[in-house]
DNA sequence: AGTAGAGTTCTTGTATACAATTCCACAGAT
DNA sequence: ATCTGTGGAATTGTATACAAGAACTCTACT
């Protein structure tokens, strides 16, 4: 399955609207990014289509699209949904996780543990994806995966930011060790509760940041 | 906010496909489909992107959308999702519901029993739409709405089968006077707990019907 | 000076023209 | 007889041309 132009030109413009490249409301003007990607306005317009249905966009028509930057109100929003939705996959994993499944989960575990101890946040963040990915995946249910990732992604700008807290690596460690620990047991509930916590101390700190900043401006 | 073009027609591809009037995998042909709107191939394209986000068509590129239509198993994934949904807005808003919004939930479950008592499952269905709409706002999460009401959407046609099972309007009903006690009685818990089943009872329903008139084929 | 209004300019939405790729049929070879 | 390859037809993707509406400016009037 090859890529589209506008598949590609719409990756970038959602790289560049989540790096923040344009401030909130701003107008994408048609002309100027298809002279910029050296195309036509055509597959500009297709790329839009798939912006604002991400929500990273709003169309009001006859009048263009405008880039819609998170608030800190929505970003709660989306993180205490996040935290339902993985307590969601925790309690529906327990039951159906393979034992392949668990295997793969504790040796991403292994992996999150040396970089933590390593002290490398980068190499800690993309083994902690993985590691949650196993669990969604175990959900069985193709339909909750999706619905998650697309949720984890667009909060990945986010919860990368949280994990530079002094001591919330080992925290967040400790964490995933009693939620793999929940899953060998097939103890849904618990599963959930900690998956649930895990998230949502991540939304908090968050949060925390940002009226910090605010505050600060 | 006025509709585009594209807009009347994406919503009249929608409702085309979701009345079955497409079979599954068959291609959508922009040039018929322009002719039967009587315009150009653009705003059809244009309404194709809509569809693609909302998953009722795959695209492949090059080759053309196709629509897709739910499978059973993929119906099953989604009614498991909806009910963790309205499980999440029960909990949330037993904490978060306001007095009037509760005297609103109360008066549309009066509504559903005269409804239920009237045997008219047509209004029923209307009245437990905005009963259970008054629940998600009751969550003050815009996300969570938003997620929550696509998807809901989304399983309306289904959902409105299992209400002729008989004696689902009683159950159905006795079901959301339940609710309501949990909300007042601001027990979160409760009232995940009987919204989880509420739906998970339909989509069970829902898949019973299925496999009955799939081996009557 | 400020405001309302008309005309111009600019931008979006739609139609059409063109390019590039895929599909299909038919012919020839093994 | 089946498979492969080539050529044409059809279809998607992109560019450009055109139409319609919104924004802006400049003037005239209170």
């Amino acid at each position: 399955m090859e890529l589209k132009r506008a598949d590609r030109i719409a990756e970038a413009l959602e790289q560049m609207i989540v790096t923040g490249e344009f401030a909130d409301g701003e107008r994408l003007d048609e002309i100027r990014l298809a002279e910029m990607f050296g195309v036509s306005r055509t597959p500009i317009r297709e790329a839009f289509q798939r912006l604002i249905s991400a929500g990273l966009v709003e169309s009001r028509p006859r009048r263009g699209v405008f880039v819609h930057q998170l608030s800190p109100g929505e970003l709660l929003n989306m993180f205490e949904v996040m935290a339902e939705l993985e307590a969601i996959c925790g309690r529906l994993a327990a039951s159906r996780i393979r034992d392949s499944q668990l295997e793969q989960l504790r040796e991403a575990n292994e992996k999150c543990r040396l970089s933590v101890e390593a002290g490398d946040a980068d190499a800690y963040y993309r083994d902690n994806e993985t590691f949650h990915d196993i669990i969604y995946n175990a959900t069985e249910n193709a339909y909750l995966v999706n619905t998650t990732s697309k949720l984890h992604k667009r909060l990945r700008p986010f919860r990368r930011v949280q994990l530079r807290f002094r001591g919330r690596l080992e925290q967040s460690m400790s964490e995933h060790d009693a939620i793999v620990a929940a899953l060998e047991a097939g103890d849904g509930e618990k599963a959930a509760k900690v998956l649930h916590e895990h998230v949502a101390v991540q939304g908090e700190k968050f949060h925390r940041l940002m009226s910090v900043s605010n505050a600060a401006e």
